[in-house]
Parts: structure tokens; sequence; C-alpha cells
DNA sequence: ACATTTCGAAAATCTCGATTACCAATGTAG
DNA sequence: CTACATTGGTAATCGAGATTTTCGAAATGT
């Protein structure tokens, strides 16, 4: 019965497993940003990885199953900062904690140039079950911006009204920025898209119209 | 020597061969947008258009070809009708002609939903070539905001600054919300986004912060 | 009629990369 | 040391499509 797995270079299976795993997305991530997903070619991400095919087919059903993984590793990332940034302005003023949202947002997005790459470009198009999942997330940050918009109006800084159609339409801005700031050549100071961000959702928002 | 070629059916050359080219952007155009650009198939695309393979490759360097020339028709389409929309109110106040813009860019691109499928999904991170021909186009169209806006400046309406960043975001709301358009189910009254678009954009461009 | 131009249909080629199967090296356990 | 688990490496297997060619039917011109 048997063996829950041998013990190698003292880590056990599960820890070898992970590593393994982490790796293929590593590998992943930099051939999908550089080749281009659909050019990308599994050999070459398990090369780069320094595991086999196999290996790869123990963990992942195929290359879209991994940029599902990566698409939403992305997004979480940026979730988790965001969250944890509005954590440290509970108290404060609307506009302060849109700022606030926005900086730690860009500032997890933009820390490497990939992510935006992978997220607005690579993973565009490519299935119905990657639009689907793009969906979700478009649909979740407009429903963050649309909390802190109704926040706001508590407030009187902004009218009440319903802000889910202005927050997909403003995470299509800040996707617009951000694609057009990985493509840039070299790319802008992430200042100033996080400030012209900032400065159109406040705009946005407290708009009368 | 011979001939230029023979006259069919009462139609020469040339317009025999315009007609199968039309034909197969057509059948590409339908391809792209239901099975996907990546999973549609030239013999697929050829059936359809009721052309043999040969012609295909007799007018296009393959299936990346097609979209290229898809994806400028968009916009082709698009710009035409904005020129033609804004040649309307030329003496009007800067307000107007941003809503007169708009009006007229969100007609032509939902007129047919698979328009903004094909330019805001499947075009996407296909190759170099698209996202330079796509980044062509982003400029094109944010320097023509930005001229609107220069413009609503020079009336008071709005201040002096450059507005080509903000003229990037402002097509990626257009475009994420337009992406959001097409994939509901069913699709949300046009006019819903046109107005949440126009607010946006003149929120946006009058602004002071 | 008969030769010729056109072009759809269909078959022959070709190219690749995904998926699988198998082999051998490395490290363990006992 | 011996049997075994674990994996990277390699190469065989396969299938899907893209391109290219060939074949022949339809439409014209002479």
């Amino acid at each position: 019965m048997a063996s829950s797995g041998r013990t190698y270079r003292g880590v056990d299976v599960a820890s070898r497993r992970a590593h393994r795993r982490a790796a293929l997305l590593d590998a992943a991530l930099e051939e999908f940003t550089t080749t281009g997903y659909r050019a990308s070619r599994i050999a070459d991400i398990c090369t780069r990885a320094r595991v086999s095919t196999r290996t790869f087919y123990e963990e992942f059903e195929g290359k879209q199953d991994v940029l599902l993984v990566l698409h939403d590793r992305v997004n979480d990332l940026a979730l988790s900062h965001v969250r944890h940034a509005l954590g440290t302005v509970l108290e404060t003023d609307a506009v302060t904690r849109i700022g606030t949202l926005l900086d730690a947002f860009v500032a997890a997005v933009t820390a490497d140039p990939r992510l935006p790459r992978l997220a607005y470009v690579e993973a565009v198009g490519v299935s119905p079950a990657l639009e689907a999942q793009h969906q979700r997330w478009v649909t979740r940050w407009a429903e963050f911006i649309a909390a802190e918009a109704a926040r706001a109006a508590e407030h009187g800084l902004a009218p009440r009204r319903d802000y889910r159609l202005t927050g997909i339409a403003l995470v299509g801005a800040v996707t617009g920025l951000l694609r057009a700031w990985q493509a840039g050549n070299p790319p802008e100071p992430v200042a100033v898209i996080a400030d012209e961000i900032k400065s159109l959702m406040s705009a946005a928002i407290t708009r009368q119209a």
C-alpha cells in the first residue's frame, strides 16, 4: 500500500510536484509573453522549466489550461494587493480610497511587464473558456469600482446611481492604457499612467451628468 | 499573347476576382466570429464562400492576411462614418461634436455585432503584425479624440493640456464597453452604451484635475 | 463543333506540434 | 547491495490543417 511517496533530496512528493508545477508556470509565463501564446510550444515550455513533457501532462490538461491558471493568477495578485491597500484607508474619504485602489492595482500589474501582456493581449480571444473567465473578472472589478462609487455617493461626493456600466468602461480604460504601456518601447513611467487613470476615474464618478 | 481575360456571364476577369475576394472576406468574417479565429479553418471559409482553396491562395497569403484586412475594414468603416458625421456639425460646440463623433462610432461598429467581436476579441494577440496594426489605430483614434478636446479647450470648455493619454484611455473604455456588449446575451440596447461613453468622455475632457 | 480559359472539387503533399510510450540515470529504502 | 520509485530525455505515434497539384466540367469565342 504503500508509499505516499518517497523522499528525495529531503523533499517529499508533494513539494517536488509543487516545485515542478511552479517551474512550468514560470516558464509558460515567459514563453507566452515573448513567443506569444499561439506560437509557443509545450516542448519549449518544458525545456525552459527543466521538466519533461510527461510531467507537463501530469500537471496540466494542455496549453490552454496553463493560460487559464496564469490569467487567474494575475488577477488574483492584483486583487490581493488592492484589498490590502484598501484595508489601510478604511476611514478615509472616497477620493483617497479610489486613488489608493488604483495605485495598488497599477503597481501590482506593472511590477512585471509580462503580466499586462499576458492578461490584456495573449489571453484575449483564445477560447470561450478564457473569454468567460475574462468576463467574470471584468464584472468583479467593475463591481469593485461601483462599490467605491456608491461609497462616495453616501458621502455626497457623487450622485447616487448605478455605476456598473461606468465600472466596465473604467476597467476598459485601465486595460487599454496598460496594453499600450506594455507595448511601449521603452515603456512610459508608470506614474503617468496611474495619474491619468486616477484622474479619469474620479471625474467619471463625481460627474453630475 | 493573350488575353487580358475572358468575359463570363457578362462579367470580366477583374469583377469576378473582386467578387470572389469579397465572398471570401464575408465568409471569413462569419467564421472568425462564430468559430473563432484560431479554430477556424481555411477550408471552411472557402466552402462558405463557394470558392476553392486554390482561389483562396490566389487572393490571400493565409488566414492572418485575411484578418489583417478585416481588422482594417472595421476601423475604416467606423472612421468614414465618424468623419461624415463630424462634417455635419462643423460649426457646433465641442460637446455636441464629441457626442456626434461617438454616436457615429458606436452606430457604425454595433450595426453588426460581428464587427466588435472581430476587432476587440478575435484580432487581439494574434501576431506582432496585428498588434502593430492595432496600435496604429488606437493612436489614430486617440489623436482624433485629442483633437476634439483641443477644440473644446479653444472655446474655453476644457483645460489646455495634452490629451493623448486621455485619448488612449477613452479608446480603451469604448473597447471595453463594446467587448462586453458583444458578449452580452441578449445584448444591451446600444443607446445605453453610447450614453455612458458620451458622458464619460465629456467628463474626462472637461474635468479640471 | 472544337480549342481554350476558368475555377470548383478533391486528392496528394508537407509540416508541425501534441500526446504517448519507453529507456536509463539518480537517489532511496532496508 | 538490491529492488524500486521517480523523472528527465528521446523518439515513435498521430492527427490536423495548410499548401500545392491535378482533373474535369462549365462557359466562351471562333
